[in-house]
DNA sequence: GAACTTAAGTTACATTTGAAACCAAAATTA
DNA sequence: TAATTTTGGTTTCAAATGTAACTTAAGTTC
């Protein structure tokens, strides 16, 4: 395989943040920033979910969730309920703010996917969404990161 | 457009990550982290270049390449010098340091795409590489997120 | 060429993010 | 059920990244 290929890891880095900054932009008025609203989203489109649910399924560091849920909770887009089941962990839920602002991340994502995927035709995007399906599968069986010892660290 | 599809943005962040994450592993033992790397190898694809093109290339803020290059420098990666038609910039030189660990590079590079591409057919690998240059295109083509003026910024 | 604007790179500072250690509740083991 | 390990969430602290203001050199305009 072509070592060429290798900018294509910078290319989905630079196009996805583009991404998410385009949906920002439209959802900033609103007081969701870029780290806010792809969250509230998850949480809604889930009804409702936990904060390691939140980890698994962004990415993210579990202190930057919590950061995150502080500030949609603070803002009043979510509650936070212990968990019936478990009481070391709590159910986040969305508020009638939340539901109100629905239609806006709505549109915000709609756009934004009309900008980037917009020229592509269906059957292209279609196969593009499957291989980002194929790759998605293939990262989370890697191991993360911190469970990876190799050779230590450089001297410096 | 289904809007479900937004879910694609955060995809393609969560798997150049684990790209450069990936390569970052095998490079870290000779000194390379996850920040440099990349730089250093469009630095080499190039023969040379400056900061600027470095920002321009990664999509990366300028002192976010300042430090990157300061690191490079001091650990004896490249040289800088002051570019001949232009005295403000400076032109970054791969040393014999950078070139001896190129073929490291290289593996580290091969071995990631293999893990990640492999699974893939040569037609969907082009076809996939195709259309991210396609929305590399339209990515370089929207403005920057500091040029725009929206509503002014949330309240609290 | 003098005044004005733009651009490359730097410094100082603020924000975002993550790593490590920690607590409390649950799960596991004996 | 007592001792041990694991897990969700939190606090503290360090590292990475970005914003704004600045310096110097080019480019522009008059």
């Amino acid at each position: 395989m072509n070592i060429a290929f290798e900018s294509y890891g910078r290319y989905m880095a630079i196009i996805s943040e583009a991404y998410i900054n385009h949906v920002a932009r439209f959802l900033s008025p609103f007081g969701l920033e870029r780290y806010h609203f792809p969250l509230l989203h998850i949480i809604k489109e889930k009804g409702t979910c936990t904060q390691s649910d939140l980890c698994q399924l962004t990415g993210r560091d579990k202190v930057t969730i919590l950061r995150a849920v502080d500030y949609l909770q603070e803002h009043g887009f979510i509650e936070r309920k212990v968990h019936p089941k478990d009481r070391r962990s709590q159910l986040l839920i969305p508020t009638s703010k939340a539901k109100s602002i629905e239609p806006h991340i709505h549109d915000a994502i709609k756009a934004t996917n009309e900008e980037f995927f917009g020229a592509f035709d269906e059957d292209d995007r279609l196969r593009f969404f499957e291989m980002l399906d194929g790759l998605m599968d293939k990262t989370n069986s890697l191991p993360r990161p911190e469970l990876i010892i190799y050779a230590e660290k450089r001297s410096s």
